[in-house]
This record gives C-alpha cells, sequence and structure tokens, in this order.
RNA sequence: GCCGGGGUGGCGAAACUGGCAGACGCACAGGACUUAAAAUCCUGAGAGGGUAACCCCCUCGUGCGGGUUCGAUUCCCGCCCCCGGCACCA
C-alpha cells in the first residue's frame, strides 16, 4: 500500500498503468445490448517522439473515452500509425538507415509515451499501415476500385530533377530546386494512377450540408476545395478551318463582350498552331515557359499576366465577328476546358489583358438605371445589371439571361450549361519504396491486368540501398519487377510506383472494428456495429485532404455494399496547437516540450488536467510550466482533502443522509456537491466544456477545505463529506484517472472505476435556501437582497423598493414600472 | 480579393436563453505556520475616484461608432484590427 498523506503520482501512474495492462481493461468486443461509442483520435505518423502538442489530441480523446465508458457506453478507443511515407525514405537516403527498423523503433518509442499518459487504448487493435496485414487490403481495395473504373491511368505531369534522374515530391522541392542536389527542377509527364474522386464531387458537396457536428472552417475548407460552378460550355468556330475551340463559362450573359479567346499554354491546339506559325520553334518555347512558370511562379508570389496572339481568329458565335486567339499563362489546362472567352469589360483579369495588348474592350451589362459604361472601360458587374449591345438579348435581368441564353446556346447546338468543379481526380502513383504497391502488372499481350486477390499481398521487397537517385527504388528489383502475367502466364512487368499514403489514412477506421480479419479488409457486421466514428478528433491541418479522401473512400465501400453509411465521421473536434515562446513546437526551433519530463516532475494525471483546462480544445494555447503546476497542485489538494476524511468517512455507517438534520454548513456543503454535478454533467455533456467542467470541481474543493476549517459539524458530517469527495473522484476521473483509481481504491471501492457510476444529482439537496436577487435602478445595479426562493413577486418588489441603496436612487422620482425576473434580478425604472 | 474564426484584467480564460462582467486558474501582494526557507493554509486585487476610517459609496469599463431594450460581452447597422484557409478556377 502506497503511504497516504503524500501525493507521489509517479508511484501511482506504474500501479495504475500495470493494472490496466493485467486486466486488458479497455479491450471491447461488439455488445448489442449496450449503447455503442467509437472515438478515435487520428493516428500518427511515428516521426520518433511526441511532444506535447501531439499528445494534446491523445488527451482530448481519452477524457471523452473514459467519460462515456462512466456513461454507459460500449467504447471503442483504439489507435495505431500512418507508418509509411516520405520522411522515414528521406531518412534512409541520408543515414542509410532502412525504412522498416527506424519506423518500427520509433513506433514502439511513442507507444511507450501514450501508455505512460495512461491513454485507456485498446491496444489489442493496435495497426501500422506499414505491415502487409494491413496494406493488403489497401491493394485489395485498389483492385476493386480498378474494376469499376474507379483507378485509372493517364499521363500526368510530376517534378523531375534532371541531375538525380528523380521524381520529387512537392516536399522535396525547395524554392523550385531540388533538395538533395540544389538542381533546378523541370517537369515531366508520366504515366500514373488516379482515383476517380470526382465521380463522388457533388455527393460530398451536398452532403456536408448534413454534417453539422463539424466545425463550420472544415466545411467551408472543404466546399472550397471542391469548388462547384455553374456555367456553360460554348464552342466558337475557328476561322479558316473546319473546327472549333470549347470554352467554360459562368457568364454566358457577357457573351457578346467576348472580344478575343485564351487558351492555356497545355491546350491541345497550341501545337497545331505553332506548326502553322511563322516560326514553329520560338511559339513553342514560349507556351513551354508559361507551363513552367504556373508551377513555380505560385510558390513564389504573382506572375504578371501575359501572353501571345496564335495567328488565328475564332468567331465569337453571337456578334458573328471574328476575334483573336490568344495563349495566355492565366489559363489553366487542367480547369474547365483550357480555354476561355475573354470579356474585359466585366472581368478583371481580361481588363488587365486587354489593357496590356490593346484589345477591345466592349460593355455589354449596365446598371438597371443611369448611363451604361462607356467602351474601354471596365464595368464591375452586380446583381440587378441589365443586358445592352446584346442583340436579342437586349433589356433581359443579367441572371435571367443566364439561363435564356444557356438553352439559346443548346438550341442552336453550340452550347451545354454544365457544372464545372475545381475538385481534381486524387494522382496516387508515388515513384517511392516506403509505400504500398500498386498491384498492377503490364503485360504486353494484355495490358493493364490487376493481381488476382490470392496473390495479395504484393509485398514490399527489401531495398538495401537508398540513394535517392534514378527510377523508382523497385524498379531495381529484378525479382520484384519481373512476373507472369496472371491472364496468359507470359513474362510481364511489374508496376514499381507505391500508393500515396494518403490512401492508407483513408479507411484505417474501418480496420479498427476488425484489426486482425485476414480474409476481408473488415467484417461488415462488425463495423456496422461501430461505425461510423462517433467522435473523431485531430490537427486543422487534416481538414481538407484526409478528411475528404476518408468521405469519398466511405461512399466506395458503400457502393460495395460493406458499410451501411457514408459520412464515417458524426462529431470532428479539431484541436488547437500547442506553442511554446508563441511558436509551434518543432525540433529545429528547439521549443519542444517532451511529456515524459513533465510526467516525470508532476505525474501523467497533471499534465493531462492542465491540458484540459488551460483552455477549450479548439483552441491554439501557450504552454507553461506554471500552469502544469497549478494543475499538480490541486490534485494535491484533492489527494489531501480525501485523506483528511478517509478514516471518517469510510467508518461511517452506510445508508442515505437525513439532509433535514445536517448543519447549515453541512448542507451548504451538499448543495455544492450536488450543484456541481449539475453543473460538470451539463458542461461535459450538453456543452463540451471541459475546462469549464474543471473549474467547477475546483470550486467544490475549495468548498470542502472551508468546510474543514470552520464547519459546524453533526455526526452526519463524514458522511456528507463522503458524498462531496466520491463523487468528486468520479467526475474527476477521466482527466486524472490514475490519482482517482487509488483514492476510489482508498475509500474502499475494490472493482476500480470501471464499475463506478456516475454520480446522481439530487435536486433537493441542491436547491438554494436563500437568493440574493440583484437590484438595478434604471439599468445600473444599486442593491442586492437576500430572500426566500419562493418569495412572490409583490413582495419581492416592497422588500428591492424598502432597500436604502434603491430608495437613495428613486427618492424624489416617480417610479414607472418595476421588472421582475424570476430568481435573477429585479429592475426599477425611475423617472 | 473571397471564405472562416476571433478581439473581455498583468496572463490563460468564464459569463448557459438579453439579467450582478471577470467564475476557475496562473503570476503578483499581504498574513499564518517555521529558527529560516520551501511546502501548505488564509486573505486581497478590472481602472479611477470619494470618505479621518470602516461597513461602504460613486464614475468608467468586454476593439471603435451608432441603434433596439427597464437592462447588451450577448441582438441589429456601420467600421477598425488580429489569426487561419483559399486565391488568376473563367
Amino acid at each position: 500500500m502506497i503511504t497516504v498523506a503524500e501525493y507521489h503520482p509517479q508511484e501511482l501512474d506504474r500501479k495504475w498503468q500495470q493494472h490496466w495492462a493485467d486486466t486488458q481493461a479497455f479491450e471491447v468486443t461488439e455488445d448489442p445490448s449496450k449503447p455503442k461509442f467509437y472515438c478515435l483520435e487520428m493516428f500518427a505518423y511515428p516521426s520518433g517522439h511526441a511532444h506535447v502538442g501531439h499528445v494534446r489530441n491523445y488527451i482530448i480523446g481519452d477524457v471523452v473515452s473514459r467519460l462515456k465508458r462512466l456513461q454507459g457506453f460500449n467504447v471503442l478507443h483504439p489507435f495505431g500509425w500512418d507508418a509509411f511515407g516520405l520522411p522515414a525514405e528521406n531518412a534512409a537516403i541520408k543515414n542509410g538507415i532502412h525504412p522498416e527498423t527506424s519506423t518500427l523503433g520509433n513506433i514502439a518509442h511513442m507507444k511507450g509515451q501514450l501508455q505512460r499518459l495512461g491513454i485507456s487504448y485498446a491496444w489489442g487493435r493496435e495497426l501500422a499501415t506499414c505491415l502487409p496485414d494491413y496494406y493488403r487490403w489497401n491493394q485489395w481495395l485498389f483492385t476493386r476500385m480498378f474494376e469499376r473504373g474507379l483507378a485509372y491511368r493517364r499521363r500526368s505531369t510530376v517534378n523531375w530533377c534532371p541531375v538525380d534522374n528523380t521524381v520529387l515530391a512537392n516536399e522535396q522541392v525547395i524554392e523550385g530546386a531540388c533538395w538533395r542536389c540544389g538542381t533546378q527542377v523541370t517537369q515531366k509527364d508520366l504515366e500514373q494512377w488516379f482515383l476517380k474522386i470526382t465521380h463522388y464531387a457533388d455527393d460530398l458537396l451536398h452532403a456536408a450540408e448534413g454534417l453539422d457536428k463539424w466545425p463550420e472552417k472544415v466545411l467551408t475548407m472543404q466546399r472550397n476545395w471542391i469548388g462547384r460552378s455553374e456555367g456553360a460550355r460554348v464552342r466558337f468556330p475557328i476561322q479558316g478551318a473546319n473546327d472549333s475551340i470549347e470554352v467554360f463559362t459562368t457568364r454566358i450573359d457577357t457573351i457578346f463582350g467576348a472580344t478575343f479567346m485564351m487558351l492555356a499554354p497545355e491546350h491541345g491546339l497550341v501545337n497545331s498552331f505553332a506548326k502553322e506559325s511563322s516560326d514553329e520553334k520560338a511559339f513553342l518555347e514560349k507556351a513551354q515557359r508559361f507551363r513552367s512558370q504556373d508551377r513555380s511562379g505560385r510558390l513564389t508570389g504573382e506572375v504578371a499576366k501575359e501572353g501571345f496572339f496564335t495567328g488565328r481568329f475564332a468567331i465569337n458565335p453571337y456578334t458573328n465577328l471574328p476575334i483573336p486567339i490568344w495563349v495566355a499563362n492565366y489559363v489553366l489546362g487542367e480547369y474547365g476546358t483550357g480555354a476561355v472567352m475573354g470579356v474585359p469589360a466585366h472581368d478583371e483579369r481580361d481588363f488587365d489583358f486587354a489593357k496590356k495588348y490593346d484589345l477591345p474592350v466592349v460593355p455589354v451589362v449596365r446598371p438597371p438605371s443611369g448611363d451604361a459604361p462607356p467602351p474601354g472601360t471596365f464595368y464591375e458587374t452586380a446583381d440587378d445589371d441589365v443586358l445592352f449591345n446584346s442583340g436579342k438579348f437586349d433589356g433581359l435581368r443579367a441572371n435571367e439571361a443566364l439561363k435564356v441564353m444557356t438553352k439559346d446556346a443548346e438550341q442552336r447546338g453550340i452550347g451545354k450549361g454544365t457544372v464545372q468543379f475545381r475538385l481534381k481526380d486524387w494522382g496516387i502513383s508515388r515513384q517511392r519504396y516506403w509505400g504500398t504497391p500498386i498491384p498492377m502488372i503490364h503485360c504486353p499481350i494484355d495490358g493493364i491486368v490487376a493481381v488476382p486477390d490470392d496473390q495479395l499481398p504484393v509485398e514490399l521487397p527489401k531495398v538495401a540501398e537508398f540513394t535517392g537517385r534514378g527510377d523508382s527504388p523497385l524498379a531495381s528489383v529484378p525479382e520484384f519487377v519481373n512476373v507472369k502475367c496472371p491472364k496468359c502466364g507470359g513474362p510481364a512487368r511489374r508496376e514499381t510506383d507505391t500508393m500515396d499514403t494518403f490512401v492508407d489514412s483513408s479507411w484505417y477506421f474501418y480496420r479498427f472494428a476488425d484489426a486482425h480479419n485476414d480474409q476481408l479488409p473488415f467484417d461488415p457486421k462488425k463495423v456496422a456495429y461501430w461505425a461510423p466514428v462517433d467522435f473523431y478528433s485531430g490537427g486543422i491541418e487534416h481538414a481538407i485532404l484526409h478528411l475528404i479522401y476518408s468521405r469519398f473512400f466511405s461512399r466506395v465501400f458503400h457502393d460495395l455494399g460493406m458499410v451501411d453509411h457514408k459520412e464515417p465521421f458524426r462529431h470532428l473536434l479539431t484541436q488547437g496547437m500547442v506553442l511554446k515562446d508563441g511558436a509551434v513546437m518543432s525540433k529545429s526551433k528547439g521549443n519542444v516540450v517532451d511529456p515524459d519530463s513533465m510526467i516525470q516532475k508532476y505525474g501523467s494525471d497533471a499534465l493531462r488536467l492542465y491540458v484540459m483546462f488551460v483552455a477549450p480544445p479548439e483552441k491554439e494555447v501557450e504552454w507553461t510550466d506554471s500552469g502544469l503546476e497549478g494543475s499538480f497542485r490541486f490534485l494535491s489538494r484533492v489527494w489531501r482533502a480525501a485523506d483528511q476524511w478517509r478514516a471518517d468517512a469510510v467508518a461511517a455507517p452506510a445508508g442515505p443522509i437525513a439532509h433535514a438534520s445536517l448543519s447549515a454548513s453541512e448542507r451548504a456543503l451538499r448543495r455544492k456537491t450536488h450543484d456541481t454535478i449539475r453543473r460538470v454533467t451539463q458542461d461535459i455533456d450538453v456543452r463540451q466544456q471541459m475546462n469549464t467542467a474543471l473549474s467547477a470541481m475546483m470550486e467544490l474543493v475549495n468548498e470542502l477545505y472551508a468546510f474543514g476549517e470552520k464547519g459546524e459539524r453533526s455526526a452526519q458530517a463524514p458522511k456528507v463529506a463522503r458524498e462531496a469527495i466520491e463523487s468528486l473522484i468520479v467526475m474527476l476521473s477521466p482527466f486524472a484517472p490514475h490519482t482517482m483509481e487509488e483514492l476510489w481504491e482508498m475509500y474502499g471501492h475494490r472493482d476500480g472505476l470501471i464499475a463506478a457510476r456516475w454520480p446522481a444529482f439530487d435536486a433537493e439537496a441542491a436547491k438554494a435556501e436563500e437568493l440574493e436577487i440583484p437590484v438595478q435602478v434604471n439599468g445600473k445595479l444599486r442593491s442586492v437582497v437576500r430572500v426566500a426562493p419562493t418569495i412572490a413577486d409583490a413582495e419581492l418588489e416592497k422588500i428591492a423598493l424598502a432597500d436604502p441603496n434603491v430608495q437613495a436612487h428613486t427618492t424624489g422620482k416617480t417610479v414607472k414600472k418595476v421588472v421582475i425576473v424570476k430568481g435573477r434580478l429585479v429592475s426599477v425604472v425611475v423617472a
């Protein structure tokens, strides 16, 4: 038995962590008789060491999990490792340690850190994405998507280092240069795999409306990312050719003002126009310059609008006038049709361009009253604009014209109303080693063939040396590359690219429901019990990619008939960062706070408490050692109070408290106890404000000390104290589980807090015996009167008006009105 | 530029449905205990002013300016500033 009176949290940490591990306290199975709660924190990239900024997230999730257990839920709270990725491979290139070695070592260390915090994980479900029993299901799912046309191949541009002869990830491009050798990075086209997330673009957008427990900020970011625009595609014939150029526009109502046309430098017609030009080489060089500008230019800042005339003209199908076709650097090849009509009078970008190259500016919409904008000027359009200079459409309101003119274009067979998304299909090919091999085989006879299920997983071969040069690392392993075609049995070549690691993290939350299944990624029945995730927390940096990809994958599983819902996460919490000295913690800045050293000094409970108390979880916080010390002090106070009352409390006879026969101070403590139960329950459950729940508990402890000091006591005092302390132990246990388990045991409970119940609120005990009612005169607080809670309004008004401080402000004036808010205040109006 | 979130003591924050602004904590100050210190316990504190002094009392105060209301941190209108995201998306 640990010596009482002295609070030694380190011993308690060890004792109870051991106990939880020995009893497998947090392992769960599906139990249809109990309500389930799936609590998940975003799994970790095993970078080496978790700092307090990382562990804040795990503490938040743990408090929620432990609360839900106390409330009777069957709680799934698992953890795992997002273990593939570039940093481990980069490290291998630098220091020669194999990614597998470093990754598994990091996982072991970080797991220890989490265990020392007492996070209540079901470790039996732990997973790591770099292990074949996980990533085989990435491969399995990929082949399902391939069969359905959701995974396909096309050419796409990558960053390329011409010296190292290798593809570079965006993170490996530092200010336009290769991270290793500093060579200027170029662009290269490669055949790559894409996942067709755009298939779900509309659904992802619309379903976001229903995510009412997601932060508005995240939903907005996703909406912007998906970027839906309604508009029309319209074909402009090319003068002197039997061909046309299709543009996408959201402003077909301004088409009479289209005085030129622009092509993206990537547009298919650029090459043919170049051939017909007087100097093909110069033409292509200019286009090529724009293309490289586009990518690196974005990072370094604004690129000035630039373009050149192709020498060709298109016919505006509404004005029937020839308009020059230009190539412009600000037109994106990947959006819309890669060609736009230039309407300089009503589009600021087009106006800049037109001014620079002296192109005509023709206004076609104008305000409903007043002067029309003169030729050559820019006019910012507004909702109530009407058309002019627009032939038979003159006088139409602009928003009406959008519909009418789209219909007109459709009838004429030159255009079509359409919806355009900014969201692009997800390129997942990585010319990397440390990732999931893409389970495809290239056969000279059968073309691209998926690896059959019974040959999965395609395991990552051991690669001995990481040079960071040359082709995909897997291409240098002949026994990996050379295979037989599963269809014809002839010699074939294995795909040597690996998958983006975001694939790994797009469905891991389902795997936790059935982490050891070797027949399927998961048993749909188990997922049906646990999923969707009820509470998901993690960093805002995943607001777009991870969360949108996960929503995409849950839809794919839904369409495969494996899950019964579309949205994988009910409630999302994005936790704020922990700053030190005003900056994000990072190794390079040298401002990381190591949880282990804090635990050594104050125990894990103090750290957990501090993190929850300092601010609401979404908020960014500044780390202070003194704040942590304050939490330690609070736990010590709880410990001492519990110890002081223990002998008497445990010896007191059982049975209910006779409230009426208590002394005034005992009734006051009971009132505080039950008021605290009410506040904490409300704060946690309804308002989800852990920090104010903790301050309510601190008030109870302060009250308990005051009671110990000067309380006038009856024989029932130990019972009243016991009720206060045991309620406190249970309510505080999600935050400080080690200390509270020990105190719970000290108070004679043998079966642990796992068997404890949330304290019951007694409204009778919480009822105030006297109310303090503030009295305002003309809106200013002038006095406070003490009255019985049952007082009638008329009586209260009389007392309030008779109060000397109130009198001082009412004598000689007429009372015009008295407002009484029951139990809250009296407001007197005088003139 | 567009979108989202904010602005309250020396600091982190709280104020639930429009009802005592600053709970709780940190830092600070004073006191008790101690030979002393630490620890602990108690007390104080938004700013300014009044009163010989005390119980107290007054004025101002939630980014700024208006409005609604008996009453506004909270609702409405107009602005300023900070943080975050996106940004040539036609």
